[in-house]
RNA sequence: GCGAGAAUGGCGGAAUUGGCAGACGCGCUGGACUUAGGAUCCAGUGGGGCGACCCGUGUGGGUUCGAGUCCCACUUCUCGCACCA
């Protein structure tokens, strides 16, 4: 080559030039995907008018937290797919807005700070470039950069801070002194789902510990009825619902008044109201405010000792001791309200006390943990509830069973599903008691010992007690202090903080305190959807009518690890800003899908497994398109599916082979098979998308091209709607051949295709034919050919006729499908 | 223990008003092109049998002309919850 360019200057051009040609029409997808990302940087084709925009669609995905490591498999693969949903939405003629921002306050952001000695102020910044420059924008999603927001800027979390003064003046925030789980390692209060098997989920190896610190609380409790009966109204997938319903856990029964024998009243729950004639115990929980007061003075020494075990041990402890049920007797006695009958009272650590009202009657023959009690305490047990009447003795176990009641005075005979019902009314009738309902759900404990997260804007005044920071003097800035480091106090790094703490009670002038705790990270994400429409808006938290147009969202879709920390809040804080005139909405989303996860060789990654796929990675090995399609062909997408390094080539090939056939060319070329295998695809891709079964709308497509190269066909039209079917998956590629084939805009423009239902049927018709049930030939027919005439067409075929033995008895026939010929 | 889901070739997975099991892809086998092939293209590929055929969707029953699909019982696995009175 260098000899000719030399020898003659002109041919060796032409032919140099002619290889670069050649080059350029290869497939490079680096090329290709800077090039488009430029066109749409440039052209702004994903940055909405949030204003103007019609036909609006909010798809929304969960948005990550920006760790060090950047980008993994597991975000990539819910954010294309969430992509691929709302492109599909696009083509649809939406205005789709896909925002995508940073959740970087937290636990996670701050303890990789501490571990690499970085102030979690710079680093949260850096990763967040690191996220969004380099990863987030080669995936080749349609984010409208120009509404991204970080939950750690002063205005994003100025109306953080906000939304908690709201609660606050509304009675729903209240500070008290509570049992909270500590994590020794974190050094902080953790939150019911941040802890896993006792161990603190970010410390998988460090035991929780139970402490009792002051705490700000969020009354969710109150909205358990309406969070719970919303869920049969809104369209979200049954595992994540159920979750929330067990969570919420309601049931119902009664509060039945006892009495001490000093006279004093309390209250117990109970769903089984109809075993009251059964209870021959009491249980108080070991924390039980009367505890104290029924211990008799010989009891004295030993409930103390069996209290301080209990309050030693972590929750999950006392739940690893269910075989063996422990406790004391306190000496003291109570009166059972419906028969008088004088029955002991214990304390046990299977009584909860941040259940019901931390006290239960106990009823051996019919609860199998009150009867596992009994069986180690030696206690009585008398049945209530009996079959056909007749007590049935001791059974060795408790009976749940149906029955009638016994031995229960007034209402012996009663089957015992009626009998809760006639019990409770008769209770209420006779002051003894009322019905009532029980949610397992605490309260939402939103503060943190932490550095990095929201101050609580709250001020501590010794005259005037608890008071709000004034709304205008929002945001209550983070002050940017080196000494944010946890010490086991109990209390935030914030509190070592002197000049920061110190302040002036806004009430009465006086010196004041600030409150030192920063809000849970759960609070952030609880209403940042809120947020993306309205970013920008300085003087309140939403723009009312730009929300009105979004809000809720159309689509939001995330992981199922989040179906009861965030998920519930995200509703419960929607609630509450519904509530107090803000939104006219009380559920966040219209839609939502939970995605499932990447594994790689069948497991979870993980550094310390050493099987993390890199994604940086394999999109410059493969390009963007083909990572996306990959990721998205692996399993159903609400299923996620194993990472395989060789199954990746296949979706490269179909990435090229589209590239290639469309760069050829068009042709004339259309054979009938090829407009039928057209209008199959356009059906298949766009029945497919909106149920996110992306996996068979990439069989289809890949299909579909086979087809068209095998019949050599390069139509125009088969040509464009394979670019635009394929173009949500892989939209570089898509938008680089649209252009390819003369069109002057986007690709995503250009509107989704529509199929002829005609083309959908064929003419002929291949019918098989079964002898028993066992396939034993096949006829091509036209199609819907008369009854009469299929069958005997079937009975005359030669290879059927051979595994006809006897009679012919029946003959069953499915038009245009199959034929089944019954003989003996 | 309770709740939800799953089980289909060597692998990922298709297939629902019950009607050709294994679409599509990976891998594998053979061939073409090639100096070369870890590129590309073509053909084949559930198991057994020379064959006609036989067997085959976790196990065992059932319904049906016909079952991966429906019913009953069971096994295994995954996930979630777990003393909530």
């Amino acid at each position: 080559m260098g000899y000719a360019l030399w020898l003659d200057k002109g041919t060796a051009i032409t032919e140099l030039y002619q290889g670069i040609i050649t080059m350029s029409k290869a497939y490079d997808p680096a090329v290709v995907e800077a090039k488009q990302r430029k066109i749409w940087e440039s052209r702004g084709d994903y940055t909405i008018d949030m204003n103007k925009a019609d036909k609006p669609f909010y798809n929304l995905m969960m948005f990550p937290y920006p760790s060090a490591e950047g980008l993994h498999v597991g975000n990539c693969f819910a954010f294309i797919g969430s992509d691929i949903y709302g492109r599909y939405q696009k083509m649809q003629g939406h205005s789709v807005f896909e925002p995508m921002g940073f959740d970087a306050f937290g636990i996670h952001s701050e303890n990789f700070a501490l571990k690499v000695k970085k102030h979690p102020a710079k680093l949260t910044a850096e990763n967040v470039r690191n996220f969004r420059e380099n990863q987030l924008k080669r995936l080749g999603n349609m984010f409208d950069w120009s509404h991204s927001l970080d939950t750690t800027d002063p205005a994003y979390y100025k109306w953080t801070q906000w939304i908690f003064l709201q609660l606050y003046k509304n009675g729903l925030a209240e500070q008290r002194e509570s049992a909270v789980n500590w994590c020794p390692a974190c050094k902080t209060v953790l939150a019911d789902s941040q802890v896993e098997d006792g161990y603190c989920e970010r410390h998988g190896d460090v035991k929780v510990e139970q402490r009792t610190l002051k705490q700000w609380f969020f009354k969710i409790t109150n909205y358990a009825e309406r969070l719970l009966n919303n869920l049969e109204t809104i369209d979200w997938p049954e595992a994540v619902t159920s979750v929330q319903r067990s969570k919420i856990g309601r049931s119902t029964g009664a509060m039945v008044t006892f009495r001490l024998e000093d006279g004093e009243l309390f209250e117990i729950f109970t769903t089984r109201p109809d075993t009251l004639w059964g209870v021959t115990y009491m249980v108080f929980a070991p924390e039980h405010p009367l505890v104290e007061r029924v211990t008799t003075p010989s009891r004295k020494q030993a409930v103390a000792d069996y209290q301080d075990e209990a309050r030693k041990k972590s929750q999950f402890e006392r739940q690893e001791m269910i075989k063996e049920k422990t406790g004391v007797f306190t000496g003291g006695y109570a009166v059972n309200p419906v028969n008088g009958a004088r029955v002991p009272i214990y304390i046990a650590d299977y009584v909860l006390m941040d259940y019901g009202t931390g006290a239960i009657m106990a009823v051996p023959a019919h609860d199998s943990r009150d009867y596992e009690f009994a069986k180690v305490m030696n206690l009585e047990i008398t049945e209530v509830i009996a079959p056909d009447g007749v007590a049935q003795g001791d059974l060795g176990e408790a009976y749940s069973g149906p029955g009638l009641m016994i031995n229960s005075g007034p209402f012996n005979g009663t089957p015992e599903g009626e009998g809760v019902g006639k019990v409770t009314a008769w209770l209420e009738t006779q002051g003894f008691g009322r019905g009532s309902i029980n949610y397992r759900l605490r309260d939402w404990c939103v503060s943190r010992q932490r550095y990095w997260g929201p101050p609580i804007p709250i001020i501590h005044c010794d005259k005037c007690g608890t008071v709000p920071v004034p709304e205008e003097d929002l945001p209550v800035l983070l002050p940017e202090s080196d000494d944010y480091i946890p010490d086991g106090s109990g209390k935030s790094p914030l509190a070592r903080n002197e000049e920061w703490t110190r302040c002036t009670c806004p009430k009465c002038g006086g010196p004041a305190r600030r409150e030192t705790d920063v809000s849970d990270n759960f609070l952030d994400s609880a209403w940042y959807y809120l947020r993306y429409p309205s970013v920008g808006m300085d003087e309140r938290f939403i723009d009312p009518s730009i929300t009105k147009k979004w809000c809720p969202a159309d689509m939001y879709i995330g992981g199922k690890e989040h179906s009861f920390g965030h998920l519930l809040y995200i509703r419960f804080i929607t609630m509450v800003l519904h509530d107090l005139g803000y939104l006219d909405f009380e559920e966040p989303v219209k839609s939502f899908r939970a995605h499932g996860i990447i594994t790689k060789d069948g497991g979870k990654m993980s550094k310390s497994k050493g099987n993390v796929v890199n994604p940086d990675a394999i999109i410059d090995r493969y390009g963007a398109d083909t990572f996306r399609l990959y990721l998205m062909f692996i399993g159903p997408f609400m299923l996620g599916g194993d990472y395989d390094d060789q199954g990746i080539v296949g979706c490269r090939r179909f990435v090229e082979r589209v590239f290639d056939w469309v760069n050829k060319g068009e042709n004339k070329t259309r054979p009938e098979d090829c407009v039928r295998s057209m209008h199959r695809t356009i059906k298949k891709v766009g029945e497919d998308i909106p149920t996110l079964s992306y996996n068979t709308a990439i069989a289809q497509l890949m299909t579909y091209i086979n087809d068209l190269r095998a019949a050599d066909c390069r139509h125009r039209e088969c040509l464009e709607t394979l670019v635009k079917l394929a173009a949500p998956f892989i939209p570089f590629v898509a938008e680089e051949l649209w252009e390819k084939l003369g069109h002057k805009h986007s690709v995503f423009a250009a509107g989704w295709p529509s199929y002829d239902e005609s083309m959908l049927v064929e003419n002929t018709v291949t019918v098989v034919i079964q002898v028993n049930g066992k396939l034993r030939g096949e006829l091509q027919t036209p199609r819907d050919m008369d009854r009469a005439e299929v069958e005997k067409l079937a009975l005359a075929d030669e290879r059927v006729q051979k595994h006809i033995v006897g009679e012919v008895r029946k003959v069953i026939v499915i038009p245009n499908k199959l034929v089944n010929i019954v003989a003996k």
